[in-house]
RNA sequence: UGUCCUGUGGUGUAAUUGGCAACACGUCUGAUUCUGGAUCAGAAGAGUUUAGGUUCGAGACCUAACAGGACAACCA
């Protein structure tokens, strides 16, 4: 985990939220106690952005002793589903995190409904019979104040009645609501007179059928922090708007009093983080599923490689302010690098194969040491096969390399890693151009990768052996989108004109060392010289298949795209 | 022509409460290296949206502009 930047006197600074809590906890607030929650909604999978709200409300709760719980906020049964509550629960466990309390908006329905008669007891709630539009109408605008419903004056009794038989399903959908009675003139839209309650028939993935109304988000999300004891209640910037309510109704009810504190959403450059978008690429197979590796979902990121700390980490360096922001992707695949760069294990693959053959070398095989990680002293060593022919990487032979170019080339020598120095002696070509093979010699004494002459290269190659690769799939994963911000398009487009054509390339007959003939799915590799891949669940024995997890660095990619200029 | 929120290097976040702007990513040098990776050393890059004001002193406080965002689902 990154040190957290340190202030004059040498503390660590805090964020926002962090100073809040703090100061709290100074002044007794809540008996000192920090409950936070995460609240999702199971209406869809969750994304990266979710990360950043799970990392800071669990966070905040380990660095102060305090708890988190995992809450569905379960209120509208047409959208919600068990599917999303289990990939919820899975993908929070995997980022690390336990929570201490599970719990379900749900579970409060029957408290909600007493708050509900009690609101309408006091005079603080009545049954509009508005439809839609005409509330709507009534509502107003921003800038125009609304006009009071003609039902807002319904006596009491007339109110518990109407409303126990919404209850007991004796009207249709969206024919009545409950409405709490506020102020149709107030210049915060939420204020005029919000919706509580609205008719639904549809059975609830956990209430059943028990249920034909159901309380809206503004009505449950408070209460239920309240229920829950929970002290401060996090939550995104849009949210800002719906705070005076959520007081409100805490206030009215005379109930425990969490704090609703917003921060900005996450946004990544090229990265699309709408939800409803998201699902949109999923249903109309833009991808192949939630989980494909392009998707900025949780599920999709795991599959593509990314560690649960690399991502804790990420969360970790974004930090949590109150202004808009756009996160450089580059940021994230820093990340993912650094901590694959101390726990994965190096091995050789061959992309794009060009075939190599050693002359002068006996027709033999022998077994190099090569060392399993550079970063890790632990990891220990392997014997990779070696033969008189070989394959390397189209890249790393040019006919005619410019004069920055380290790598195989006619007449030049080369270090194949971990074995010998080989000088390329011929080559041969088909009737397209295409070079097909490429004849070299080696230098017996070169054996390990250097010479005792103390004669340098400037390159150093892998490779794999011929006769002892296995024919491993690759998946190169680009950015889904070619735009900055997906959501910036032109008009009368869509989105979707910024997708990447290109965001997927699958690539078969690659050549890999016989070290990963049969590896775990979700292990991690790097490739040398390429990148970190991680094994996908398509795999099948003796068929395994790579996902591109980000590419190394590449320092020779910026020099050649200068010499292009 | 309403209410609320936000303006600090290219990006993000700091500056503990008023003491001449720091860290990370990115970018660029150079060293080193059996990964053009990693590592190490260094550099460039903002005077804090603007204009006033308070103060010995303002990124921070006040006022006013300007810019961006959110709010008018029986979604969350």
């Amino acid at each position: 985990m990154q040190e957290n930047t340190t202030n004059v006197n040498n503390k660590p600074t805090l964020n926002f939220i962090e100073e809040i809590v703090e100061t709290d906890i100074q002044n007794s607030k809540n008996g000192s106690r920090v409950h936070t929650r995460f609240p999702p909604e199971p209406n869809g999978y969750l994304h990266i952005g979710h990360a950043k709200s799970i990392c800071l409300n669990f966070g905040l709760a380990k660095k102060y002793n305090g708890k988190c719980n995992l809450r569905f906020d379960d209120t509208n049964p047409t959208k919600e589903d068990v599917e999303y509550v289990d990939s919820i629960r899975e993908d929070v466990k995997w980022l690390g995190f336990n929570w201490d309390g599970e719990y379900y908006a749900s579970d409060y329905f029957e408290q909600l409904y007493e708050w509900a008669i009690q609101l309408i007891k006091i005079g603080k709630a009545y049954v509009c019979d508005l439809t839609q539009e005409q509330m709507s109408a009534y509502r107003g605008t921003p800038t125009k104040p609304g006009t009071e419903s003609p039902y807002r004056s319904r006596s009491i009794d007339e109110n518990i009645d109407l409303f126990t038989r919404m209850r007991n399903g004796e009207f249709p959908d969206g024919s009545r609501v409950l409405r709490a009675k506020v102020d149709m003139s107030s210049p915060i839209m939420h204020m005029r007179d919000p919706i509580l309650y609205r008719i639904i028939h549809t059975d609830h993935h956990r209430t059943g059928n028990k249920w034909c109304i159901y309380p809206m988000y503004d009505y449950a999300h408070g209460q239920s922090d309240s229920i829950e004891g929970i002290t401060h209640s996090i939550c995104t910037l849009e949210f800002e708007v719906h705070r005076p309510l959520y007081d409100w109704f805490i206030k009215t009810l005379e109930i425990h009093a969490p704090q609703q504190i917003e921060f900005a959403r996450l946004n990544i450059s090229y990265t699309l983080m709408s939800k409803r978008k998201l699902l949109e690429l999923v249903n109309e197979k833009y991808v192949s599923g939630w989980d494909d590796p392009r998707m900025p979902t949780i599920c999709g990121i795991r599959r593509r490689g990314y560690t649960p700390e690399s991502l804790r980490n990420f969360a970790e360096l974004i930090g949590v302010a109150k202004r808009d922001n756009v996160i450089d992707i580059a940021l994230l695949e820093h990340c993912i690098r650094e901590d694959l760069n101390k726990k994965a294990m190096r091995v050789m693959t061959v992309l794009n194969p060009l075939k190599v053959v050693i002359d002068n070398y006996p027709d033999t095989t022998e077994e190099m040491d090569a060392i399993n990680n550079p970063e890790d002293e632990t990891a220990g060593s392997r014997k990779v096969p070696f033969s008189k022919v070989i394959y390397i990487e189209r890249d790393d032979f040019m006919e005619e390399p410019s004069k920055k170019y380290f790598r195989l080339s006619p007449g030049n020598e080369v270090r194949l890693r971990y074995a010998y120095f080989i000088k390329c002696e011929s080559f041969v070509k088909d009737e397209n151009g295409e070079i097909t093979e490429v004849h070299c010699s080696y230098d017996p004494a070169s054996r390990g990768g250097n010479s005792p002459d103390g004669r340098k290269v400037k390159g150093t190659i892998h490779w794999v052996s011929a006769q002892h690769a296995v024919d491993i799939e690759v998946r190169l994963f680009e950015r889904l989108f070619n735009a900055y911000d997906p959501e910036n398009y032109p008009e009368g487009g869509s989105y979707k004109d910024n997708l990447n054509p290109d965001s997927l390339k699958v690539i078969n007959n690659c050549k890999a060392e016989p070290y990963l003939k049969n590896v775990a799915v979700l292990s991690s590799y790097q490739f040398e010289r390429l990148g970190y891949f991680c094994v996908d669940q398509d795999s099948k024995d003796g068929k395994m298949v790579f996902n591109r997890t980000v590419s190394l660095k590449d320092s020779w990619a910026k020099i050649e795209k200068k010499e292009e200029k």
